[in-house]
DNA sequence: GATGTTAGTTGCAATAATAAACAAAGTATC
DNA sequence: GATACTTTGTTTATTATTGCAACTAACATC
């Protein structure tokens, strides 16, 4: 019976410069050694409780990150996937704030635009568009988005990385009415985000059982 | 370094008596032989093509059954869930009408209502649990519960899937308004459910180029 | 042919989403 | 330091969507 090559890749999105982008790693090993592609490893059935803590540990040697919000996307089978031969990757996906990228300083790590991927090994390219389907249709009804967000952060700053997700202008009325529906944040009192010619605009953050679950709506938005 | 097993589970839900049913077979070997436990196998690396196929296969063989909706859901994995190891399944739902089921003629084949199972092995109750989950949410925004119908089904009985599945009462007007919407339907010219002491009902099918895929709404329902 | 029952439609009221206008609070300019 | 400018946040008005109730339609039964 032929062995079954069983790993885990995570896709980390996050939000910068107006663009959704993914972290790659240049690969240290063959296949594909030296070509970018998604952080991921051998699932370790000795020290993995299971895949998601097999992704959780994956995510955090190659890059130094531990994700707030890290979420099964899917599996990807089959013999053509890798060279090395039957294959299967269960693929999370995690939505971090660009400083927290930045912050760990790997040089190794890279950011790119998800809808400019090019020279893509294994399907890594298909995970990838997947991850953002995901994304972009889970912030049509939840508070997902949030988590491309840092720790604080204005009402117009979180529905301009609503916009960008979407790729259409949201009524600010409406964004407003469904973001307090979701009863998720929590103004933080007494801190307003100044700095521009303008009125300042209050900043929230999550509210702390929020932490690591969404809110979804009934009707989208 | 120690072995990952690798399996794919189907979840083969339908929808008999007024509740949703799950499919499940006899175990026909250890471990837990003849217990009750949802159709699945190991990943056949050589004749496989990816983990749809093996799931495809699987139901295949172990129930006679070929579904027109089959969708991954998750995979379940770590090393509690099965006596043997470190194990990892790859897990499918199929939604199928009753007729179907009856129609393969499996003695060893029982339907238990979802909301009452006892004694499951492995992690099966809770996969059951998270693709009644995703089949209910599913539901509330989409034209899945078409696959629950057979192939002929009038607008009152798709109503009453969908009512069964939300567990609540659909208005009739905005239930008629969201299925024109999705536009997947095509009358049965000429065609009507006869039979009852009142006005027969058309009969309507899936127009030809939705028999795989879903119509999704917008804003609910 | 009157009655009961469910199918399917129509019109209206209640509700919710969008748009536009306005007010508030700061910085920059002269 | 008054005025203009810019973005925040709210209020009001308009439009679209949804839900209810009443109505007609088409059978079977008695």
């Amino acid at each position: 019976m032929t062995d079954i090559i069983a790993t885990v890749d995570v896709i980390l999105l996050t939000l910068k410069e107006g663009c959704l982008r993914v972290a790659l790693l240049k690969r240290d090993r063959e296949p594909y050694a030296n070509v970018l592609a998604l952080p991921g490893g051998y699932i370790h059935p000795d020290g993995d409780a299971d895949t998601e803590a097999a992704a959780e540990r994956v995510l955090r040697e190659k890059t130094g990150i531990v994700s707030p919000y890290l979420e099964q996307l899917a599996t990807f089978s089959g013999r053509g996937r890798d060279p090395r031969g039957w294959s299967l990757s269960i693929c999370y996906y995690a939505l971090v704030p660009p400083e927290l990228i930045e912050s760990v300083g790997r040089p190794d790590l890279s950011l790119h635009p998800v809808d400019t991927l090019r020279g893509l090994p294994f399907d890594h390219a298909r995970i990838i568009a997947a991850a953002v389907d995901r994304v972009k249709n889970k912030s049509s009804y939840s508070s997902l988005p949030v988590y491309l967000c840092g720790d604080a952060f204005t009402l117009p700053q979180l529905q301009a990385v609503y916009e960008i997700l979407l790729g259409e202008p949201i009524n600010k009325v409406s964004f407003r009415r469904k973001i307090e529906e979701f009863d998720i944040l929590e103004p933080i009192q007494g801190v307003l985000a100044t700095g521009g010619a303008h009125r300042p605009a209050q900043l929230y953050r999550l509210k702390k059982q929020y932490r690591k679950c969404l809110s979804v709506s009934d009707r989208g938005l």
